[in-house]
DNA sequence: AGTGCAGTTGACTTT
DNA sequence: TAAAGTCAACTGCAC
């Protein structure tokens, strides 16, 4: 606000600049709350307070939660976080005003009734539904002469021309100071609230997720702090494990995918615990965990740019060499197996039943699951991709779908990684516990029945009576899938096309050289690898 | 002590 | 964030 009123001061008359703060005062400034659930470090609020009076609105959209990738866990976590947030911001002086109903009629009856000078929202990266509704919004600003702002929060950059210096900018914007949030907020005359719906109200059913995580901000800052304190330290070690990385995560990504904390004060956390672990100097593992963690934090943003960047990954192939190869319509029984945890692989089971009642998987259990559905089920990655957005609590479309094509092949651009989901229970719950507590039917079976049943007399008695056949033979599956999959990427118009998709959205990061490479190393320049990993 | 050989390990390639 | 295969180096052991 300084730099207007004193540009003004200086050209006119006292009288214009008094006017001006005068003018300041009743323009309405709507901060519209999307995913940014938070008042801490919120650069849409922090600058709409400097330019006036702040109207918070979030806007329950029937429209949204009709779409078939929305869930019953999601709006739990969000009601929570929404109702958390008016608290807050009642204790500053305006309560939050929760309208329902469609985007634009509501930005409409509130600019009729009180006059919208601005719209502040976060820059939002979500799914096609919501790319379409910003797009009615934005008409609705320009008919109405309303300018809307949408300062970021992630490392997403809107447009990108090209991928040099994104990890750079990231860094930036993540090491950036914090917004602060205004301490108070002038009350707003005549200003109705809608009450939160129920799930029931908004046409969601039950999903089964018992043990989902809790919204609100205060959830995320006790995780933040138990992550950083004591639950981080075995990061690196016990992540991808089934058992120990539900409490060896953060846990954070729920908080992330609907603001209750900003990406950037975790990522803050993240360097100050670094900071701390390497003045103490005694080796603890912290500074390595704060490694890995941090440049999953980095994978976050970069692939929510892929979908920023190619928005029709949500629904079609990236590499269209890949169309047509799986039945479009998926294997109605298979897929059912494969949702229910009943597909007679007991680890992959264990997986799936898992994610229905918690809501979360481990990023190498997520990758497996969609894996045995995309090559041993031969499904195209739709449905089960679906399936999963629904399940996951912290369901963000942008890593979603990347995630979804890439472990399905569909790329193009990366190597395909067929998890054999035997391999991956014996590696990652060697003595079968997550089997056991998540599969009771194959509790009573020593650890290497409960991870092939089949292969054990113990293990046949229970097939077919207390828990079902495999449906598939994951060796044979996995080959047929493999011979199907490199037939394609042999093809010489594959490696062209993969190559443009490269160029234009894969990170670009130093060439890891091999370590018994004759050669100098300052013999060669230094090259740049394209991942799309 | 040196040699041949089977089995193991690790780095690297292929699918 | 894969898994299987290849190859060369290495190991333990018998002779």
């Amino acid at each position: 606000m300084s730099q207007r009123c004193a540009s003004l001061c200086r050209r006119d008359t006292q009288t214009a600049c008094a006017k001006w703060h005068q003018m300041k005062q009743e323009a309405l400034q709507v901060v519209w709350f999307k995913r940014d659930l938070r008042v801490e470090d919120n650069a849409a609020l922090a600058r709409a307070a400097e330019r006036g009076p702040v109207l918070p609105l979030y806007i329950v959209e029937p429209d949204y939660w009709r779409e078939p990738d929305a869930n019953h866990r999601h709006w739990r976590f969000a009601a929570q976080s929404i109702a958390a947030l008016n608290l807050n911001l009642s204790d500053r002086g305006q309560p939050l005003v929760i309208r329902f109903g469609e985007a634009v009629a509501v930005l409409d009856s509130i600019h009729k009734t009180h006059g919208i000078a601005t719209l502040w929202s976060h820059m939002e990266t979500g799914n096609h539904w919501t790319f379409m509704r910003d797009r009615r919004v934005a008409g609705w600003c320009r008919d109405n002469g309303v300018p809307w702002h949408e300062p970021r929060q992630f490392g997403v950059i809107r447009p990108l021309p090209n991928r040099d210096g994104w990890a750079k900018a990231w860094d930036r914007q993540m090491r950036a100071p914090r917004s602060t949030a205004p301490i108070a907020l002038r009350p707003i005359a005549n200003m109705t609230s809608d009450p939160l719906p129920s799930p029931e109200q908004l046409g969601l059913a039950p999903d089964g997720g018992s043990a989902c995580q809790k919204g609100g901000r205060e959830a995320g800052l006790m995780l933040l702090e138990s992550f950083m304190e004591q639950r981080g330290r075995t990061y690196r070690r016990a992540m991808s494990s089934p058992l120990e990385g539900a409490d060896a995560c953060s846990r954070l990504s729920p908080h992330l995918t609907w603001g209750t904390l900003s990406i950037r004060e975790v990522a803050q956390a993240a360097w100050a615990r670094q900071e701390s672990a390497r003045s103490e100097g005694t080796r603890t593992g912290w500074t390595g965990a704060m490694t890995s963690f941090l440049s999953r934090l980095h994978w976050h943003c970069h692939f929510i740019q892929k979908l920023e960047d190619a928005p029709p990954i949500e629904w079609q192939n990236l590499h269209p060499a890949y169309d047509g190869l799986r039945p479009n319509a998926p294997d109605s029984p298979l897929l059912a197996a494969w949702q229910t945890g009943q597909a007679g692989l007991p680890f992959l089971d264990a997986c799936m039943r898992s994610l229905e009642a918690t809501g979360w998987l481990n990023f190498r259990m997520r990758a497996m699951v969609m894996a045995v559905a995309s090559y041993h089920l031969w499904l195209d990655w739709r449905a089960p991709g679906l399936h999963l957005a629904r399940m996951f609590t912290d369901y963000e479309p942008g890593i979603h779908w990347s995630q979804v094509q890439m472990q399905s092949g569909t790329t193009g651009m990366n190597t395909i990684r067929v998890y054999n989901p035997v391999k991956q229970g014996l590696d990652q719950d060697p003595d079968g516990l997550f089997i056991a507590r998540w599969v009771p039917e194959l509790a009573g079976l020593p650890a290497a029945a409960r991870h092939r049943p089949w292969a054990y007399a113990e293990g046949q008695r229970l097939l077919g009576r207390d828990y079902p056949h495999p449906v598939v033979e994951p060796a044979a599956a996995a080959k047929n899938a493999k011979d199907r999959l490199w037939a394609i990427r042999k093809a010489p118009e594959h490696r062209h096309a993969a190559e443009m998709l490269v160029a234009r959205h894969a990170s670009r990061a130093p060439t890891r050289r091999s370590k018994k490479r004759k050669n100098p190393p300052s013999s060669t320049p230094q090259q740049l690898t394209l991942r799309f990993d």
